[in-house]
DNA sequence: GCGTCCAGGTCTACC
DNA sequence: GGTAGACCTGGACGC
């Protein structure tokens, strides 16, 4: 029997919102089990455990973990939930800006907004460096090999994600060979290496006290991450002053808003200009609203 | 099955 | 600061 733990929900979450909220749900060791409504994530060992697997539910009133392992650290597998759910995260602010928008009315009434994340930047910034520049099959490849042959196995044979160290631990040519990652291959060497050598702590994003404009220069030092994918990381962050635009997110406001013709970028944060700093949440609730009709 | 073309975001060199 | 070309993969397409 997998031991399980139960989180009070706060009072606007939706828990399929947010485990379908973007793309990484889609991406391992996240798993979707749509027909039971569960989110499946392998998380890695710490404190001397090794990693565990854990499937995520919901009842009326709790979030619901089944841990599947013989040994794991109860309070840390807790607090990664509450924070890959973000459940701490506080959505007043732009519930009331969405309310006062009538398009965008929908979110707060859904409880929708809270976007799913990794347990830690680092993974988060690698899984945003594998979308850059290509096909989701292909992220979807290039995040599946990373995990396959890097990440240590959990009790059930599923594999977390890989470490700085085990990423640091590997050469160009296997993240060329192995991972497929392609010319982004000395990118990730870079990145685990600057982590395990201390030069760089991504998690410490977290909390920094830079401005979100400051924040996206230090998160542009790192190589491969252009406008897109530090934008992208900021709104995993919890800031979503920037759009994040990417070729995807274009077209589909070509398609809602300018009769499906091609228009400047500027045209389009004109567009959201009235929600501030949370415009970047904006666009993508409003990008992604038919999602949840299709998938309800 | 093979070859060609294209989409995708960032980097570097150059103006 | 802006722009062009290179980077690399998988998918689509034509043969």
């Amino acid at each position: 029997m997998p031991a399980e733990v139960l989180i009070t929900k706060p009072a606007s979450f939706s828990f399929g919102h947010t485990i379908r909220s973007h793309g990484w749900y889609d991406l391992a060791p996240f798993e979707l089990d749509e027909e039971q409504g569960r989110l499946i994530y392998v998380f890695g060992g710490q404190n001397g455990y090794g990693p565990a697997t854990a499937e995520l539910s919901e009842d009326e009133k709790s979030i619901r973990i089944q841990i599947h392992s013989p040994d794991f650290d109860v309070k840390e597998i807790a607090s990664s939930v509450r924070h890959i759910l973000r459940l701490d995260d506080d959505f007043e602010a732009f519930y009331l800006k969405t309310k006062a928008s009538g398009s965008l009315s929908w979110v707060s009434q859904r409880n929708a907004g809270r976007l799913l994340r990794s347990p830690t930047v680092f993974e988060d910034a690698v899984k945003t460096l594998c979308t850059t520049n290509c096909s989701w099959s292909l992220t979807k490849k290039m995040v599946s090999n990373l995990v396959e042959k890097l990440g240590e196995r959990a009790a059930d044979g599923r594999r977390a994600f890989p470490t700085p160290v085990a990423m640091a631990a590997v050469d160009e040519k296997f993240y060329r060979d192995e991972i497929r990652a392609g010319y982004r291959s000395p990118y990730f060497v870079e990145l685990a290496q600057a982590v395990v050598g201390g030069e760089l702590d991504p998690e410490q994003w977290l909390t920094s006290g830079l401005s979100t404009p400051e924040l996206k220069k230090e998160i542009k030092k790192v190589k491969g991450f252009g406008d897109y994918a530090a934008e992208n990381l900021l709104k995993l962050l919890g800031r979503y002053d920037g759009l994040a635009l990417d070729s995807w997110l274009r077209s589909r406001f070509y398609e809602q808003h300018n009769k499906s013709r091609v228009c400047p970028d500027k045209k389009i944060e004109r567009h959201y200009r009235s929600y501030a700093e949370w415009k970047g949440l904006a666009i993508w609730c409003d990008m992604t609203e038919k999602w949840f009709d299709e998938k309800p």
